[in-house]
This record gives structure tokens, sequence and C-alpha cells, in this order.
DNA sequence: ATTGGTTATCGTGAGTTTGACGATAAACCT
DNA sequence: AGGTTTATCGTCAAACTCACGATAACCAAT
């Protein structure tokens, strides 16, 4: 059986908070096929190249980010037909970071743009994005439930609130302070408080902390109903 | 940027109990590279089919198995250096299979065999299959936590004991069956009765079961401590 | 038929966690 | 000083878990 040979490429799906929503970076390519219409970012793997590095890179291509940013494979995509081009699989990533300025244009497209997911129209995305899309936000939702991941979207210090606000933009529902207060702090290995307090919303100061050790949370935080 | 292309395969992580263990379908590798080494069955994705229908097509030809096996993305392995032929990337499927007899051996495997996961060397496997295998035996027992999927690895109809020994055996722990009896039976959709009974096992006989359409386990049954 | 072994199933009570929500604390603005 | 906003602590009932007692329904050997 002689192995038939694929383009291999990495794309991303790059999640962020912005104004309360949960947000996707979207690139607008610059080349055939699907020109003009919105992508994710992402690229060909090098010839030499690790898939986690090639993440990192087209990361670091598309969005000048860097440290901090949490990536992690989501799964691979590789119907047949999905490129006219011919055979290319795509192996996806899933990259959570913290708030950041507007996107920069990487080589490959003329535009970019944070894009909340709801708003996202699945028929504009180019290739089988809508799909790779669809799998990633499902994955961060899960994750937060049972991972401290949500810390991956916020800066290096937080408060609790801006942690439940992760929460709410994620899950699309609000969630009471008070209860996720007490499981936050309450849940050893969460988050650790590093003493210092931070005023910026107006209210009483409110403790920050730092991401915690704990890999897993158990038991989880399970998102409410409808 | 040109795309480079890749020998793209799809590895199987092929999961079942046989006495009481969780054991992998391991192989003997017929051809080089690393012949005559223990690996995963798998073989290279056709030039025109889907990566799903390539793990289906791998699991027939090594099993002779094929309804009632669940069948899913477990992950990709792309290091550059990991096929001494070249570049090779793999598509990883988890498979969870009921008990069935002994396996056939296929084109490319001289030998195959059933090898409890506790008893698999992770030294004589070819390539990074150990790596492979870690990884999905590790999705498997997060995946009976919080879905109904153990039911994979029974027969159609089963009862809760039988049940309750697909998790002692991926867990590799000793579960309560009182309280194991009450969560399955009282968690509405995890399994469906079916009025018959079966009393294989000696004592009273039990009411048989089959798998029910909840898709997820809420609140999940958690895994015990050591 | 009775006894004992085995497995299935039902219950029970203490401790833990959740969900809804009241109350207080500590900042700000007027 | 009073009102607003956000943070944090408490309370209570309901839900769930965990450990384990008790009963039910089969088999095999007396």
């Amino acid at each position: 059986m002689s192995p038939s040979l694929v383009a291999l490429a990495a794309d991303l799906v790059v999640l962020t908070i912005r104004r309360r929503r949960l947000c996707v970076l979207l690139v607008q390519r610059g080349i055939e096929p699907h020109l003009g219409r919105w992508a994710l970012p992402g690229g060909f793997v090098l010839a030499d190249e690790d898939l986690l590095d090639a993440a990192y890179r087209e990361l670091a291509e598309e969005t000048g980010v860097g440290a901090g940013v949490h990536l992690e494979q989501l799964a691979t995509y590789g119907a047949p037909d999905r490129d006219p081009r011919g055979r290319t699989v795509t192996v996806a990533y899933l990259a959570l970071a913290a708030a950041v300025g507007d996107p920069v244009a990487g080589s490959d497209a003329s535009g970019a743009a944070w894009v909340s997911v709801t708003e996202v129209d699945d028929d504009t995305l180019a290739f089988d994005h809508a799909d790779i899309l669809r799998d990633g936000v499902e994955r961060a939702r899960a994750k937060l439930e049972y991972t401290p991941l949500a810390a991956a979207f916020c800066p290096a210090e937080f408060t609790v609130a801006q942690l439940r606000a992760v929460y709410e933009a994620v899950w699309a529902r609000e969630l009471d302070p008070r209860n996720f207060h007490r499981k936050v702090t309450g849940t050893r290995g969460f988050v650790e408080p590093t003493g210092r307090t931070s005023n910026v919303d107006g209210g009483r100061p409110a403790q920050l902390y730092r991401r915690g050790a704990l890999p897993y949370l158990n038991p989880p935080l399970t998102r409410p109903a409808e």
C-alpha cells in the first residue's frame, strides 16, 4: 500500500473575550481559493516543523501574541474535497488568549478582525471552517466546566468578577456572583490570592488572584441549563 | 509558501474488556520499519478516502468488527522524525468495542493480540505508539465520567453489574455495587430497561438494559481517588 | 424442603455541594 | 451624608455522594 501524499496545514481557533462577548479571530483571505472570504487563520506546516510549533508560528504571525496563550490541539479535518486545490488535511488548534489590541493582517490575509462567535455567519466562512469553529467553541465551553482554564482569558492577575465575566461570555449565561465566588475561592488550587487589590469597576475593591496549579476542577463547575 | 507533502496514516487505539481488564489491540509489524515490534493497528489513508472512513476500514481489516463499535478521533501526531521513512502524520482514532474473539492478523501484521494496558511495555511499542496509547486510555477513562459510553464495551443488552465491571476495569478501581446501581438506574436516559432478565452470574437474576439516548451524564460519575 | 452461597436491588443517615438569595463591607459620586 | 456600585460573607433547603445495613431471588448441596 503506497501512501498518498497530502498537504498539511495548521489552522487556529483563537478565542478571546471582548466587550463581554466570546470572539474569534478571523482573517480575510488574500489568495485563492475563497479569496476575500473570512477564514480561520492558519497556514501550511513547514517541511521539518512539528505540528505544535507550526500552530505557535501561525499564532505569532497572525496576532503577535506569544507567551501566556493557551494552545491545544483541537481536531483534524481531512475530507477529500475540503480544499479545491487538492487533498489538504488541516490540524486545528484551539488558542485561548487574554484580551489584546486589534489584530494585524498577516501575509496571506488582507484583513483580520475579532468577531463575536454568535454573529459569525457560518456560510461566509471558507472551507469547512464553520465546522472547526463550532468544535472549538464547544471544546472551550466544555473545558471551562472541568478545568481552571478560564484564567487563560484573563491577564496574569485578575479578580473573581473578571473570571466570572469569562464564564458568562463563553457560556452566554449569567452566573450568581456569590455562588461563583464561593466556588472559585473554595476550590483549593483554582486561584491563588496575590494580596493585592483592584478597583477598576467602581465598587468595593476586589482581591487579585493569579491562576492556581490545579489541573482539573473536581467537582466541576457545571454549566447551568438554558 | 508552498506546502510540503506528508504521508497520512490512521492508527487505532482499540480498547475492550477481557477478563476484567482493559485491553488494547496490538499487532506485530510484518514490515519495516520496526519489523517484528508491537504496534497499534493502522495504515495509510487512501487517496480519496475520508479520515473516519479510513479508520473504519482499518478497524474492519484488523478486527473484523464493524457495527456497534464506538469510534472517535483521538488526536494527531506529526513529529517530523516520528517515522524514519520520512514525514508521516498519523490521525489516531479511539475505538471502544464489546468483547470479541481472538483477533485476526492483517496484511501488514504477522500477529495480533489483546494486551492488558497495564502490562504493555512502553519501550517495545513502535514509533510513538506508547504516547498514543496513553492518550487513548486517558481519554477513555475521562469519557466514562461524563458520558454513558461505558455501554460501548457491553453487548447490546447488559446488566448493571456488567456495566460496573466496565468501569472497574477501565478505572482499575472497585466501585460500590449499591451506589453504582442507584446512580445508573437513577439517571434518566443513561440506560433503558428491556424487561428481560439475565442470570449468568449465579445469583439473583438481573434486569437487562440497553444503552439510553443521553449524550452526557449530568452530574458526572466521578472516578474515586486512589 | 431447608440451608448456605451468591448476586441484585432497595433503604437509610451523615456529610458535601449546589442554587437562590439576604445581608454587610468598601469603595465611588454627588 | 446619602445613594450607587461592586465584593464578600452567611443561611437554608434541595440534591447528591458515600458507607453500609437489609432484603430478594436465584443456585447447589444437604
